[in-house]
DNA sequence: TATTATAGTAAACAAAAGGTCACTTGTCAA
DNA sequence: TTGACAAGTGACCTTTTGTTTACTATAATA
C-alpha cells in the first residue's frame, strides 16, 4: 500500500504534466485527482520538483530497460514486406499507448527547462529509432534485400518521417489514422526506392 | 511611441514564452524585462491572456505573410547542386534566426494548450515545408532534373528529415553545427538516389 | 491656455500556489 | 496490550501571481 499511493502520484503527476506542463500543474490537482489531500502528496515526496525528479527517473529507466541495449533489438526483418509489418507493428503501439503518449508529451513540453529531460528527448525523438534502425538496415544489406549504402544515413531518412506523424498524432490525435495510413505509404515507397527487386 | 511599447511587450513575450512557456511566464518579469513596472503593461494589454492571443495574431499573420501565397514560393532550382544550396540557405536562416527558433519554442510548448498554437505547430513543422518542397520537386521533375515519381511523398521525405535536424538545433544548440553538416550530406545523398545523372 | 488623452508609477488586493504542522487512524511488531 | 510508525486530514502560513486603482507627468488638441 505504501509504494502504491507513490506510484499512483507519478502516475497523476505524468499524466498532468503531459496536459498542462510541470508549471501549469498544481498539486492540489494533482491530489484531487488520486481522491487525497494536497498535505497526503507531501507524505511520498517532499516537493513538486521531487515528485518531476522522480518521475524523470523513471521515464529514463524505462526507456534504458526497453530500448538501452542491444539486447531489445527487433530481429532483421527477412523480407521487404516484414520490413513494413515491423515498422507498423511498432508505430501503431506508440501512437496508441496512452502512457508513452503522456510521456512524448512530457518530454515536448519540458525538453527546454530540464537537462534530462532534453537528453531523453533527443533520445526518444531521433537517435533512438535511427540506431534501431540502423541496425536492421545493415542487417538487411547483409542479407541482400537492401541496396548497399550507409546503414546510418537509410536509417535516418526512413525513421525521421515517421517520427514527424507520430509528433503530429500527438498534436492532432483526429488525424492518427492517416498518419498511420501515410507512414505505411511511405514505408512502401521507401522500399520501392532501396528494396532489392 | 504609444505602439512602440505594445511592440516591445510582444518581443518580451516572445523571449519569455518561449524559454519559459505560458504558465512558466509571469507579468512582472516581462514588465521587468523592460524596464517597466508591472501595471504599466496593462496599458497597453487587458491581460496575460491577451499578450498570448496577440503574440499568436502575429505569428499567425507573418507566417500567412512569408509563406502563406504562392508568391512567395523559391524559384525553382535548375540542378541538382542548386538544390542542395536552395535547402542550405533556407536552413541556416531558419536555425539562426532568433526570432524565429522562439517562435518555433513557443509553437512547441503551447500546441497542446492552444488551438491556434496547434495549427501553427503543424504549418511550421510538417505541411508548410512540404508545400514548398512539392512544388519544387514537381518543378524538377518537369526539367527532368529528378525522377518522376510522386512529388508529395518525395517532399515528404526530404523535408521531415530536416525538420528533425532543426528541432535538435532548438533542443541542444550546441549541435547546430553538426545538425547543418548532417542536413547537407542527407540532401546529398536525396540526390544521389532521386536526382537524374 | 485649458483640457484631455496617453503612458507610466506606486500601492494594494484577492486568489492561487507551494509547503508546514499538529492531529487522527489503522497496522504491525515487541 | 502497547507502542511505534506509516498514511492521510484539515487548518494554516507565506509567497507568488494576475489584476485593479488612484495618482502623476507629458504631449497633443480644442
Amino acid at each position: 500500500m505504501a509504494n502504491d499511493t507513490k506510484e499512483r502520484i507519478l502516475a497523476a503527476a505524468l499524466e498532468l504534466f503531459s496536459k498542462n506542463g510541470y508549471a501549469g500543474t498544481n498539486i492540489r490537482e494533482l491530489s484531487a485527482s488520486l481522491g487525497l489531500v494536497k498535505s497526503g502528496v507531501y507524505k511520498h515526496y517532499e516537493s513538486k520538483e521531487a515528485i518531476w525528479n522522480a518521475l524523470l527517473d523513471q521515464m529514463i529507466a524505462y526507456y534504458a530497460d526497453h530500448f538501452g541495449s542491444a539486447d531489445h533489438l527487433p530481429p532483421v526483418p527477412d523480407s521487404l514486406e516484414a520490413l513494413t509489418r515491423l515498422t507498423m507493428q511498432m508505430v501503431n503501439i506508440t501512437v496508441h499507448d496512452e502512457k508513452i503518449i503522456m510521456t512524448r508529451k512530457v518530454l515536448t513540453l519540458e525538453q527546454f527547462r530540464d537537462d534530462r529531460a532534453r537528453e531523453l528527448a533527443t533520445k526518444h525523438f531521433l537517435t533512438g529509432l535511427t540506431e534501431i534502425f540502423t541496425h536492421i538496415f545493415a542487417g538487411m544489406m547483409d542479407k541482400g534485400l537492401i541496396l548497399r549504402d550507409d546503414p546510418a544515413m537509410l536509417a535516418f531518412a526512413y525513421t525521421t518521417p515517421i517520427s514527424a506523424l507520430i509528433h503530429l498524432c500527438d498534436r492532432e490525435p483526429e488525424k492518427t489514422e492517416d498518419a498511420i495510413d501515410q507512414i505505411e505509404a511511405f514505408s512502401r515507397h521507401f522500399i520501392a526506392t532501396y528494396g532489392v527487386k
